[in-house]
DNA sequence: TAGATTGTTAATCGATTAACAATC
DNA sequence: TAGATTGTTAATCGATTAACAATC
């Protein structure tokens, strides 16, 4: 009923931008948009909007455009954000916490059911109504709520062996933001956050943006014959 | 010096991973590898690692492989971690406070200079030997602390504002972590981390997953002949 | 109906993989 | 020298963009 051909995964990390814009729209109470304006506000093209959402079947109307609020709705259903997610937070220190703070997760349907934490200062402690539980619970836990998802927000040196009780347990995800790749099963999905990789990724941009500025500089200062290279 | 021709962003963003992959190396000891045998740590092809390295340079050697260390630090260098940065948090809650306490970042050259919140519970609070101030004195904070990258661990709503603000101070960079795009000008990088992003895509392929399982267990029941579809 | 805009095919562009000569 | 493995060119694959007929 839903899939037909597999999607590719540049297509998939852009509909949770579409989601958001489209989410933005609503709120400014627009009711239709065509490809055309969509793509000015996104800094996308037209076509790839357009290809984009022709994988998943015909959501426009030609001369019309897009319904907002079909398109969104769709999109929720494609991503899976219309169901209910049952996720749990392995790792209650400030990281844990932000996640279990941020409130739109919730209403994107990922249902924290439980945080769980080795330090006994933090066990018993409530977060957002959440309780801090001890690791030894864990797999009896994800049995009896049915738990999905994962989130794993903890050091390194303790992720592979959490992730192989997770993955034992019977979790279907894992929310990766331990600095290290896991070794699961094909059929069990990581999705990786890796800070680090991020920061370093900007400190390229940011040396190379200051290279061209440098370069930049240099070709004027030999315009105008401020030095002798010629 | 540095640069030749524009590098690809799909080889910048996979430079972070050879880096944690060489440094895991230096760990266990092991001083040379060839890109197979890194290939299949990693698991992305030999041609791949050659092709990726190369734009650089050649840190190999023909019938020897790649030297780890000097790898390493040849990395390193291009993505700009020898050098020292010097970086503010915006948003000293759990997130911000988060990436306070993670010491791996000063290792990189990441050195945090202050917080900032507008929360005056927080004010005058000291995370990991940084102090947490009031918002208003950050235009002259950067300027006197040379102040090249902000983090924007802050809600949505106050993101533009703040963002503006860091713009006319001077940063050249801000690590984006609120749920929104930024319109800054072009020599300054925004490096997004959009958390509810992230967990939608792992919804998706929670779901598509699923659907799979499923149909595989439509395509069995049907061989065996379990109903009577045909 | 005429105008607008999609859905979709074709063309282009870029990234990945394969192959192999160069060379340590 | 022979074997190993890189650096690099060529071939393939996939993703993006352009174009336009279909159609609301």
């Amino acid at each position: 009923m839903t899939d037909e051909r597999q999607i590719s995964k540049a297509v998939i990390s852009r509909l949770p931008r579409y989601y958001r814009y489209l989410g933005e729209l609503m709120e400014e109470g627009i009711e239709r948009i065509s490809s055309n304006e969509l793509s000015a506000r996104m800094k996308v093209t037209a076509s790839q909007i357009r290809q984009d959402l022709n994988n998943f079947g015909g959501f426009g109307q030609q001369g019309y455009g897009y319904n907002v609020k079909y398109l969104y709705t769709e999109i929720a259903r494609i991503l899976g954000i219309d169901r209910q997610h049952n996720l749990i937070i392995i790792g209650a220190g400030n990281l844990g916490q932000a996640i279990a703070n941020y409130t739109n997760f919730e209403k994107r349907g990922f249902i924290i059911k439980g945080m769980f934490d080795t330090n006994p200062r933090l066990i018993g402690l409530v977060v957002r109504g959440v309780e801090i539980r001890g690791i030894d619970d864990l797999e009896q836990f994800i049995i009896d709520n049915e738990v999905q998802i994962a989130a794993l927000t903890i050091p390194k040196s303790k992720a592979p062996e959490i992730a192989e009780r997770l993955v034992k347990a019977g979790i279907k995800a894992i929310w990766n933001f331990a600095h290290t790749d896991l070794n699961v099963p094909d059929d069990v999905v990581v999705e990786n956050v890796h800070l680090s990789e991020s920061l370093m990724r900007l400190s390229y941009r940011v040396c190379s943006m200051q290279d061209e500025r440098e370069r930049k500089a240099k070709e004027k200062a030999e315009q105008t014959g401020t030095n002798e290279t010629c």
